[in-house]
DNA sequence: ATGCCGTGGAAACCACGA
């Protein structure tokens, strides 16, 4: 079963190498960021027509999240972070696929520091931990899919020196995020390959793809259940090559049946 | 080493992203 997760910046943009990257790796799930779309302005049948069966939540402009199942429906359990009623923003959608818990996230940025945003950010990183907790435990399978906007160490940004007093890397995010690792998640892609240099992401601008000045802001956590039926995963680096690419590549993982 | 690019939406610029 393999378990994506593509942070697309506009479904519209994106649609035609969405659908080519969907026909591609034929994922059994895929987990959407950054929609930027009205849930009603969603192209469903664009995407029903690939045989997958979708859930989505969207919001104008900004933020937007899906999960796509293929030859099945997703059984959605919530659209929305707990913890905080008052938050307006598309970024968190959760299902069952098959016999797998999904939860598809979109994490706040958080720039500038300090700011109203980083607050937001490190109060929705603190939301998620709760969140998390209880689903850590679940005896079925639990993969926390999304674009976390943290780069967990220095491994995982091309000049860490440049990244200290970003929002991405400051250390209240990365302690916050390793909060939520200390419940016994694994972080599927530096589990698989502890020593290599994997990015998910890369500016726009400067021709950061062709100097390959990424960052490794992506992940899937998985609980004990799903690890134990981890057999591979990487990131498909050449989308972010294709014409008008997002600038963020997909990344997946193969769980056993 | 700075939103330099990309996207959406409203208006012919601005907010936002990471």
């Amino acid at each position: 079963m393999r378990i994506a997760t593509f942070n697309v910046n506009s479904i519209h943009a994106r649609l035609p190498s969405l659908v080519r990257w969907l026909q591609q790796t034929s994922p059994d799930v895929a987990c959407l960021q950054e929609l930027k779309t009205p849930t009603e302005k969603f192209p469903e049948a664009a995407l029903r027509e690939l045989g997958y069966g979708v859930i989505w939540h969207g919001q104008k402009s900004y933020n937007g999240v899906a999960i796509l199942a293929k030859g099945c429906e997703p059984t959605e359990i919530r659209r929305a972070l707990p913890g905080d009623p008052e938050d307006q923003h598309s970024r968190y959608i959760e299902a069952v696929v098959r016999d797998v818990i999904i939860g598809c996230l979109y994490l706040p940025n958080g720039n500038p520091v300090p700011s109203e945003k980083f607050e937001y950010k490190l109060r929705w990183l603190e939301r998620l931990r709760v969140h998390a907790a209880e689903l850590v435990r679940s005896d079925q399978p639990v993969v926390l899919a999304g674009d976390y906007n943290v780069i967990p160490t220095e491994k995982d940004v091309y000049k860490p020196e440049r990244w200290v007093d970003d929002a991405l890397f400051r250390i209240e995010t990365r302690e916050a995020f390793g909060r939520i690792l200390e419940q016994g998640w694994v972080d599927a892609i530096r589990h698989l390959h502890p020593d290599a240099t994997i990015y998910t992401y890369w500016d726009y601008f400067r021709n950061a793809y062709a100097r390959d000045a990424g960052l490794r802001i992506d992940h899937l956590l998985l609980n004990a259940t799903a690890l134990r039926r981890l057999r591979a995963g990487g990131v498909d680096r050449d989308v972010r090559g294709w014409d008008k690419p997002s600038d963020h590549a997909p990344v997946w993982i193969e769980l056993a049946d």
